[in-house]
DNA sequence: GCGCGAATTATTCGAGCGTATAATAAGCCC
DNA sequence: GGGCTTATTATACGCTCGAATAATTCGCGC
């Protein structure tokens, strides 16, 4: 009849551990894998226990998919911020999102599973959106900044398609960088990136790319 | 006493039912939800059936897998060979990607689905390869057939950053077109898209994206 | 240092999972 | 058109699922 010592956590830490677990499992087992008694197991906890903070599983689902999205946006804007330049933060912004950690197959994984279920449930297309407009109001402010420091007169429109575009094409190469990693050289995906943004942004060949400190 | 009665189908003709069926049921249901008595009722078989065309639920999956990418990429490259210069053929490959029925939210998920699939089981990453390489394979062919045409002499290297680059572009407009459908005007994507790419070449604006019958 | 609320465990439930096997009906061949 | 092959159904099995409930132990306030 004994029953197992237990540690009485705060709600936060117990929460935060709850939603490592779940994506632990969902980015080894998959969506399907992560279940209630291996998230449980993972997180050093009995089943019964996630009732206790979510309200269903799904929730905590939910939960995890913030959390994802959250991580992947706020490396990009840390990385940027540093930067001293409107340049040199567009730079750092674009670079992050195409280097570790945001480049990580684990990431993605997670990324694809919550992806593939805004079809499916009305919960995760609000958050995606939620994530999706963030995304681009910060990219758009780093590049009319940039635009404003170069002294080169946009539309918001043009501004707009730019963003648009950048966006996409950042996307893009996080995609292809982190599912064929091993097809790129180090810096490959970096640099590819740099240029391509410049060529998009019909900038001079080496105004974003070329090595600054 | 009574069994149901039934119809003996060819056996490409009931494997092509039980893929669509599986895949009907990975966009309703997520792959969760896609089980084999689900794909059965959609198929209007019943679960046993499932077995005697595959050798597990899993190889079913790939077998869609397969098809989903097939039904992606044959979409572009038909739409592509009705071009009659090289520029037309580049031109019409990339609208076509961003195009319905390429951006449909089903394919989407369904896409997505299998790529959080890609790091848990290496069957689902041979399948992704697969059709990268080949994907990739036939952009650099459109571009360096254009190049020629345009008399742009163009190293094998530099062909290869561009290829990567238009594909990273195309993928992500087509995400982001597909996941945010209701933010873009009717042919502001496909507008998008050509100008992206003529600026990610360093074409003259309008070389691609100017209308041309 | 004790008591009490609440965090956590333990156990149970019915449903549904993928798979295996046996019974049956369909339809081609001669 | 009767027999044989086999595609298909039907049923059962052993597990695991998410959820609900009851029992317990932790640790803070006093």
């Amino acid at each position: 009849m004994n029953r197992r010592t237990y540690h009485r956590a705060s709600e936060a830490e117990r929460r935060e551990d709850l939603i490592a677990a779940t994506l632990d499992c969902i980015a080894e087992f998959g969506i399907q894998g992560a279940t209630v008694r291996q998230i449980a197991m993972r997180a050093g906890v009995t089943g019964g226990l996630i009732r206790h903070y979510f309200s269903s599983k799904d929730q905590m689902l939910q939960a995890a998919y913030r959390k994802v999205m959250a991580g992947m946006t706020e490396a990009a804007v840390a990385a940027a911020i540093e930067g001293e330049t409107a340049r040199s933060r567009l730079r750092r912004f674009i670079v992050a999102n195409v280097t570790p950690p945001v480049t990580d197959p684990r990431t993605l994984s997670l990324w694809a599973a919550f992806i593939s279920h805004i079809q499916i449930d009305q919960s995760f297309a609000a958050i995606h959106r939620e994530n999706y407009l963030s995304f681009l109001a910060a990219l758009e402010t780093l590049l009319s900044a940039f635009f404003v420091e170069e002294k080169r007169a946009l539309s918001p429109a043009q501004c707009r398609t730019y963003a648009i575009g950048v966006n996409a094409l950042v996307d893009g190469l996080w995609l292809e960088g982190t599912l064929a990693a091993d097809t790129f050289a180090e810096h490959e995906l970096a640099e590819n990136a740099l240029v391509s943004v410049e060529a998009l942004l019909r900038l001079q060949p080496g105004e974003l790319s070329a090595e600054q400190r």
